[in-house]
DNA sequence: AATTTTCATATGTCTTACAATTAGTGTTTG
DNA sequence: CAAACACTAATTGTAAGACATATGAAAATT
């Protein structure tokens, strides 16, 4: 594990690349201990700063955690979906945010993924995944919700059915594209009318998993991204009509 | 932007925090040049070292990138596409590895998502992505070729496949689950016989593909991942024999 | 034997300093 | 006058040393 000083890239940069290669292909393992800072400044011949610089790189990538007192110093993370997530999420909604991605362009992804986990949904699911669809059903009809409430309810939804495939690579997936569209979501005002067209689509939806028809969850999750698309699109018409 | 320096959370990481709730939520805007490392740990009231870790956290997120000289600095990075595909492919390849997940759920999710770009990209393929898919084809049934140059093509024609669909947000989630793949695949051993079965599939999406038909291509990627799941068993079947 | 104290080790933070890079500025020179 | 050149200031990159703080383990004490 070398690093190039001639290198134009930053010490620490090349420091925890070569770190977190040696994770990656194995080289180490989860929960091993790395050398204590002064260790690695000893080996790669920089000073405690620089091996600090490159342990938070990887810290922030969640590939180690580091611990301090006498037992303490960098372990290799057991990098869990769980942890993942956030990160997942963060960077997807930059992406959109950052890219210029049409409303468009980011639904249609999002509800084909949606579509690629209904048959699987509709196969597995869980009475504790139907419960949580129905609850938020019932929470997207209540009265007084606000806008933002209203979407956080609407991603709740929308992740229970997902997470109904008992696939956790798949659950991740989604993650980021569903959570990612809510800036976006948030942009539109549901108006009373709008809401009881999108819960009737999630009760189809929710029956549908409920009789473990995938073809029928499918189509209902086809109905409610049209219906998303054609909110979305009057939304921003007269949006940019009155500007 | 202020931190509380009771916190037991590194200083470093809260600052970190701080300055990526304000990327996010828009605050900091794309190119927008933040303070100096001097500026900052006045403004926050730390020493510049630990200004610099948080800074390397947010680089390591590329979320900023800093400029050395006069006119220099930290600036907000507008987070590419291509940017995030490493990162992404990194992560979902250690989820996959660190936390014992099956080659049969990582492989359903990976044909589940394939299938979900399926019909958007038997509509909207370009030529070039058919001639790429078509060229991988016959890479494959090259004589002498190994197996990891072999799943390399692999990953190569799915992802031709998948950018087919012309949508920047399912290209980058699905880099993440075809990608992730190419490990467990290259622990697979594959017979001339084998290889002949998985080109044939892959003619027959490049047909579909081809022909505009989502449907057959839906099909033949069923078809596909079902070769995938019983050849991988057959290959942890006799692993498991033989020790 | 249980509790407290001490101690060694490691990370977290600060201070100061210098090196390297780079845009702008001013000066010299053709 | 214009162009090349040297200088300057600002900024990040790296280094070295020190102290603060946390923490587990060993030693001392009750």
């Amino acid at each position: 594990m070398k690093i190039d000083p001639d290198n134009p890239a930053d010490l620490s940069a090349q420091i925890a690349a070569a770190i977190r290669d040696a994770i990656v292909d194995g080289t180490l393992i989860v929960d091993e201990r790395l050398p204590s800072e002064a260790e690695l400044s000893e080996q790669f011949e920089v000073s405690r700063p620089t091996v600090r610089e490159a342990l938070k790189r990887l810290a922030a990538q969640s590939l180690i955690r580091t611990q301090r007192g006498a037992t303490g110093g960098a372990f290799v993370n057991r990098l869990s979906f769980e942890a993942a997530y956030p990160q997942q999420i963060t960077t997807s909604t930059l992406l959109l945010s950052m890219n210029a991605v049409s409303f468009g362009t980011a639904c249609e992804a999002r509800y084909a993924l949606e579509r690629a986990c209904a048959p699987l949904s509709a196969d597995r699911r869980s009475a504790d995944h139907l419960a949580t669809m129905r609850a938020e059903i019932h929470r997207q009809g209540q009265p007084g919700l606000t806008d933002e409430a209203f979407c956080a309810s609407d991603v709740a939804f929308h992740r229970a059915l997902v997470d109904g495939a008992g696939n956790p690579v798949l659950s991740y997936q989604l993650a980021g594209a569903v959570e990612a569209m809510q800036p976006l979501m948030n942009m539109i005002t549901f108006t009373a009318r709008d809401r009881a067209r999108i819960i009737a689509l999630h009760t189809d939806i929710a029956d549908a998993i409920e009789a473990q028809d995938g073809v029928a969850t499918s189509a209902a999750l086809t109905a409610l991204e049209a219906e998303t698309q054609t909110l979305a699109a009057s939304v921003f018409a007269s949006r940019a009509a009155r500007s």
